[in-house]
DNA sequence: CAGTGGTCTAGACCACTCG
DNA sequence: GAGTGGTCTAGACCACTGA
C-alpha cells in the first residue's frame, strides 16, 4: 500500500451528506503563542491528519508556536473542525513521534520547540566536563545509579574473572541545565580498587589519575545511530523515541589494560560531532 | 497520561458479554516460517496491541520468523484472535515503525529481519570503495542524478561567487548489494572544471587527483543522528522512518580549498563506526 | 472529580496491488 | 476483481492528572 495517497475521506457515515463546505477553519489562541488558524480541506487528497500536522509544523517552523504554547484536546480540535476526535489524534501522534509535542493529561498538549545544537570536536580523549567546557558551556552531573557489581558480560569485556567486581554508575549530565547524554559506565576495581570511595561530583578522570595512580592513555570508540529508550526519553524529556548518537567507549591505560567501558546515549536533536580526517 | 498501562480493555460494547474465555490463541503457518502462536490474555493490563507485538518480536529475535516470512492480513488476525481489526493495526504500526515489517498490498504483511553490521573505522580520508574494501565487502554504486548547478547556498560553503558552478551528484553506494548509504555530493567546477566530463563507475577521488591534478588533504567531518527521508527509506527499502547517521563532510585540497561537499546518510541498522581517541 | 489521552469496538469508503 | 492497508466516523471504558 502507498502510504502517501489517500483520496477523499470516507463518506461522512449513514447520515446527511454534504451539510459541510469543503472548507473547515478554526482560530486557535494558544495560552503561549499568537492567534493560529487551521483548517481542514475535505476538497485536498492529503489526509486531514497531514494537513493538520503540515499546518502546526509550519508554525512552529515559523516561531508562532513557541516552545510550551498549548493546543486544544483532542476531542476539543476535533468538534470544532468538525472531524474525528481519531483524525486529531493521528496527528497529534505523529507529532509526538517527532518530538514536537508532549501530552500533560488534564491540561491537553504542548508544544516542544527544537533544542540547541552543540557540536563538540572528537578526537582527543576527554571528559565530558572539558567538553562543554570548550564549547563555553557548563556542565553538570546528575548520578542515577552506583553500585558495585559482578557482571559476566563486563568481566569477559574487561578480560577479568567472572568474579571480578566493577564500579557501575549511572549519569545524565547536562550542558547549561539542559540534559545533553545519559551514560553508564563501567570501572574495573580489579585495576583501580580506590575508586570504590569515589565520591559523587569527582571526575572519574582525575580521580583514577591522583588517586589510583591509573594513567589513560587512549581509548577505542564506536559510533551508532539508535532511538532513544523509555529511560533516557524520561531523562530528556521527550515524549516518544528520539534518533540518539551511541558512543561506546573502551579506555585504556598506558599499560594497555581496559580500565572504563561506557555506553552514552546522547540526543540526537542536540549533538553532532565533529571530526577532522586526514589523508 | 501513563503511556504504559492500560487496564482490561473497554467493555466489548452493547453485545453479550464474556462468552470469551480470558485467553484467545491462534497457531499461525507463515509461508516463510516455522508455525508460530500467538495469543491475547484479556486478564493482562498489557495492550493488545503490545502482546502481539512482542510475541512477534520475539519470534523474529529467536529466528523463527526469518525475513521474508509474512503473517495474516490486519482483518484475517483480528477475526482469528477475536479483537477489533484497529488493535491489529496497532501491533502493525509499531512493528513497521521499528523496521520489523513492511506491508504488500495484496499479499498482506511481510517480516523484515534486521541487517548485518559494518563497523568502518574513521579517521582517515578515504573513498566509500576503498572503505568497503577494508571490511572485506565489494563496494558498488549507483548514479541517481548527476547535474550541474548553480546554487547560492553551495556557493556560499565553498567561497564562490553566486553564479559558480558546481557537479551535483547524487549516489546510492551498496556494500556487497545492501544499500549502505545514501549520497549527495558538490564538486566545484572552477577549481576543477574537468569534473564536468567525469564518467560513471569513476572515483570521484581518483579522477580529481588524476586528471584535475587536484590532491586532497584533509577533511572536516560532522555527525549526527537524524531519522531517515521519504526518499531514503526508498533507497534502503525502510517502511518508514529509521535512525541513520547523517554525516557531513568538506573536503580540502592541500592548497586549503574547499572542493567536495558530501551529505551522506547512512543507515543506522547497518553502519556503526569507530573512532581512535588519544590523550 | 471533570477532562484528558490511551485503548478498544464496529463499521465504512478509498486507491492500490496481486493473483 | 477480490483483498489489502490507509483513512475516517462514532461511540465506549479505562487510569491518570491537574485544577
Amino acid at each position: 500500500m502507498s502510504t502517501s495517497t489517500s483520496p477523499h475521506p470516507a463518506a461522512p457515515g449513514p447520515h446527511e451528506v454534504d451539510t459541510d463546505a469543503a472548507v473547515t477553519s478554526v482560530v486557535l489562541e494558544p495560552a503561549g503563542g499568537s492567534p493560529l488558524r487551521l483548517s481542514i480541506d475535505k476538497r485536498l487528497s492529503e489526509p486531514y491528519y497531514a494537513q493538520l500536522a503540515r499546518q502546526i509544523k509550519a508554525q512552529i517552523a515559523l516561531g508562532q508556536l513557541k516552545d510550551g504554547a498549548s493546543l486544544p484536546s483532542e476531542r476539543e480540535l476535533a468538534q470544532q473542525l468538525n472531524i474525528s476526535r481519531t483524525a486529531v489524534k493521528m496527528c497529534y501522534e505523529q507529532l509526538k513521534s517527532e518530538a514536537a509535542m508532549t501530552a500533560h493529561g488534564r491540561s491537553g498538549v504542548k508544544i516542544q520547540a527544537p533544542a540547541a545544537q552543540v557540536t563538540p570536536q572528537m578526537g582527543r580523549l576527554k571528559g565530558f566536563t572539558e567538553e562543554m567546557r570548550e564549547l563555553g558551556m557548563t556542565a553538570s552531573t546528575r548520578l542515577l545509579e552506583r553500585e558495585v557489581v559482578q557482571d559476566r558480560t563486563m568481566a569477559s569485556i574487561f578480560g577479568r574473572s567472572s568474579t571480578a567486581r566493577f564500579l557501575r554508575l549511572v549519569r545524565v549530565r547536562y550542558g547549561d541545565a539542559v540534559p545533553m547524554t545519559r551514560e553508564c559506565a563501567w570501572y574495573d576495581l580489579t585495576l583501580a580498587p580506590e575508586l570504590e570511595q569515589w565520591q559523587e561530583q569527582q571526575s572519574t578522570y582525575e580521580f583514577l589519575s591522583q588517586r589510583c595512580g591509573v594513567r589513560l592513555m587512549d581509548a577505542e570508540q564506536s559510533i551508532e545511530a539508535v532511538m532513544s529508550s523509555a529511560v533516557e526519553q524520561d531523562c530528556f524529556g521527550f515524549a516518544g523515541p528520539q534518533p540518539c548518537l551511541l558512543l561506546k567507549r573502551k579506555t585504556y591505560t598506558a599499560g594497555g589494560q581496559l580500565a572504563e567501558y561506557v555506553e552514552g546515549t546522547f540526543r540526537g536533536d542536540a549533538y553532532v560531532y565533529r571530526v577532522r580526517l586526514n589523508t
